[in-house]
DNA sequence: TTGATATTTTTCACGATATGAAATCATTTT
DNA sequence: AAAATGATTTCATATCGTGAAAAATATCAA
């Protein structure tokens, strides 16, 4: 199994070797940087003045005045005449919204399911939603020799899956009605979660503890746990899992796993641009 | 007789008087906006190399290099050590998502642009007027296969989309000429209005029944039907609108598709405390 | 209306620091 | 291997960003 294109450069250094020891940056340029400091921190407001600006950034007023009125000149920052309050501008939202275009979820999460395998040791699994089923995308396989393996373009339904009950986790009261009426609660093995009101009540746990658990729901011998992904928008797109055969994946064990998971789900959100709310 | 809030002062001006006439420009800072200008080159570019953005920007590549360096280490560009490529970074998404919040037209819409999507089967926007053009803020997907797609950010003209005509319908007459006399009547397809008579027939009858249709005057093969929605004072602030590809967005189909839109954009209104009027 | 106060904007002089050229080094190509 | 390409660093220099304070304007109270 190849690995198309890990590069040789971990590092990006092509030139002189670093000065890590200078404590003077060379490289930086303090006054973007500080330029930045207040864009970053009007950010964080919710419209501020100018004198606020430069009280909380450690500036002086007039730079902090040089600085705004340059971003205002790019649509970078607004200033709301009426109220007297800069804002962070169009131009801002413009230039931002292109890091959502670069890369699909898909490619954003191979490194992240990538670290999550390794940290776990199981086979680490994004799956989207995709009508009433989950639609597993990407994986990871652990190297042990027993793991667990769907081909990716494998679909599960929602209610016998991890990432499946994550995300109706995260479903309004109203369209999870509509799903149970809508999709059938299929038996897979004995522990199916079959009857509406057993899948709420799991549901209901679910939503408490922050993560899902399949215990044996769609395969005997599997266990998976798994999260839900957020985007931008608040919206649960996708959801995270690692599986595995239930002698690893234990009850000891699920605290530790379920930590992973919920980690590698938010670094996964705020990769596609979710704040860290949820 | 109190006017709540009616600024007095159309102008910023507290200090001085501007010094208009004078060449140089004591308010800017110059490595700033040099800086602004790489960072939203970068953003039109899908990836770019330090030697492309020194070469397109005019700048030395060191300037260039110690601008990107101090900009990765706030996160708001990224290096691909791979691709030896410059990207948008996460932060500068975050930083611009904010500019959304403060239109809290957005945080209204979102519920209300699911249950549209999930009433009419297509993908569910929202738009805002910016200057000349609509901006595309916000988006339910559809879960058809195939369907209609705009990253948010995404930019059109007013003339060749069905938010932007939902708009330029409701301007007075005045604000109308000055628009077509401003902004070009691009063409984008065989369908597109590119001439002023056209589109003003076309905007007359979408007063007339109360929404628009965009029918491929921007991409082939796809058509979208909108409606404005008015905040509280009466201003056209925003659009709705549904989009899909012309199979499915049907003639037959339209009369549904636009009940549905404009049932939405009432609602959404409502919420942002119009009377329900219009 | 008038004066007092608060906040923004401009001026000015100084020195910190951003800058480009060139040197240096890693990587890729020949 | 050697050469070419392109990224990082060093360094001397003048630019240009900086803060203090003055000036202008708006707001508020009497």
């Amino acid at each position: 199994m190849r690995e198309p294109t890990i590069p040789e450069s971990p590092r990006r250094a092509r030139g002189r070797p670093k000065a890590w020891d200078d404590k003077s940056d060379q490289n930086t340029i303090k006054s973007l940087d500080r330029a930045m400091a207040v864009f970053e921190h009007l950010s964080t407001t919710s419209g501020a003045t100018l004198s606020e600006l430069a009280a909380d950034t450690d500036q002086s007023p007039a730079t902090t005045y040089r600085i705004l009125t340059t971003m205002e000149a790019r649509g970078l920052v607004e200033f709301d005449a009426g109220a007297q309050l800069w804002h962070i501008g169009p131009r801002a939202f413009l230039i931002g919204a292109r890091y959502l275009r670069r890369t699909s979820v898909v490619d954003r999460a191979r490194p992240i399911l990538r670290r999550l395998m390794e940290a776990t040791g199981e086979t680490a699994n994004l799956g989207i939603a995709r009508d009433t089923h989950v639609l597993f995308v990407s994986q990871v396989e652990s190297h042990a020799s027993i793991r667990a393996f769907f081909p990716p373009g494998t679909l599960s339904p929602m209610h016998a899956s991890g990432i499946g009950k994550a995300l109706l986790a995260q479903m309004t009261d109203d369209r999870l009605s509509r799903h149970i009426a809508t999709a059938p609660l299929d038996r897979f093995t004995a522990r199916s979660l079959t009857d509406p009101a057993e899948l709420r009540a799991d549901l209901q746990e679910t939503r408490a503890r922050g993560y899902a658990i399949d215990d044996e729901e769609k395969t005997e011998g599997m266990r998976c746990i798994a999260a839900p992904v957020f985007d931008w928008q608040g919206e649960a797109v996708a959801g995270l899992s690692v599986s595995g055969p239930v002698s690893r994946v234990s009850l000891p064990q699920t605290q530790r796993l379920a930590e992973a998971v919920l980690r590698a789900a938010a670094d996964l959100s705020a990769a596609l641009g979710a704040d860290g709310k949820a």
